[in-house]
DNA sequence: TCGCACACGTTATAGCATAACGCAATTGAT
DNA sequence: ATCAATTGCGTTATGCTATAACGTGTGCGA
């Protein structure tokens, strides 16, 4: 079971957030997708949903922002943890993956006997170029 | 420089959070302190913010609340990175440190030249009880 | 063709956070 | 002693983020 085709909805504001430098706020995807007959905040749920759900987007919970997934080969397998970090200066959000991490919090959430369901790892600072 | 005395606002909001066997929102606080004579949220957000500036408070961004630091013994030193498991199903929170992610992650994000001011790792899941 | 699942549209509402104003108390340098 | 700067506080208003609840239409398998 890959990802399905998107619908209209889906397609929009997957393509908002791919045309992006950054994250955007579901109410700022709104305001992009005006002109495309976007009315309402839900519009921008429903799909932000879903397309979380297909892992082709992230929710930045530290901004209550979304990203489009930077690994697009990859969207078959589950790529694990993902964790990011985000520049206060520019708002440049970088993608990355360890397996390191995962396994070291996987051994140490399993000492709890806790069933991890999503990890979040999001690293707030400043870039080499805003430093 | 150490905590500093804690003013009567910001100790009634440390004590609705160290009373409780639980995060709580911000409104939730409000609401606890109505009879001590809160009435607005700043009252509530103006308290978390030195609370939280003086380590004694952590925020879960991915719940958009607030917890009593559990490690009572240590406000002086910073503890670096701070970690937590979130039973979606009791609403347990348990905090824990890892010196081994820490140096990977300041590892990876070094690597980037990046500059980290605030680390968040928050793991959703459920727990033994509710597994 | 009936029933179901799903995407969609709309209105209303709930929940989280801060802006902007003014006042009072404290501190510390001149 | 006094003035200026800082800090905490209270209040009103506002803005941003997210979901509830309702109804419509469409496609598809039993």
């Amino acid at each position: 079971m890959g990802t399905p085709q998107l619908t209209k909805n889906q397609s929009l504001v997957m393509g908002a957030l791919a045309h992006s430098d950054g994250p955007l706020s579901a109410y700022t995807i709104l305001d992009k997708l005006r002109d495309q007959g976007f009315r309402a905040p839900l519009q921008v749920y429903r799909a932000l949903d879903k397309l979380l759900e297909y892992g082709l987007v992230h929710r930045l919970e530290s901004l209550n922002a979304f990203v489009a997934c930077t690994c697009p080969h990859e969207h078959e397998h589950d790529h694990g943890v993902t964790a990011f970090t985000i520049c206060e200066g520019c708002g440049q959000v970088t993608e990355f993956h360890d397996e390191a991490i995962e396994q070291r919090l996987s051994a140490l959430v399993r000492a709890q006997s806790f069933k991890t369901e999503k990890t979040t790892i999001e690293i707030r600072g400043h870039c080499k170029s805003c430093a």
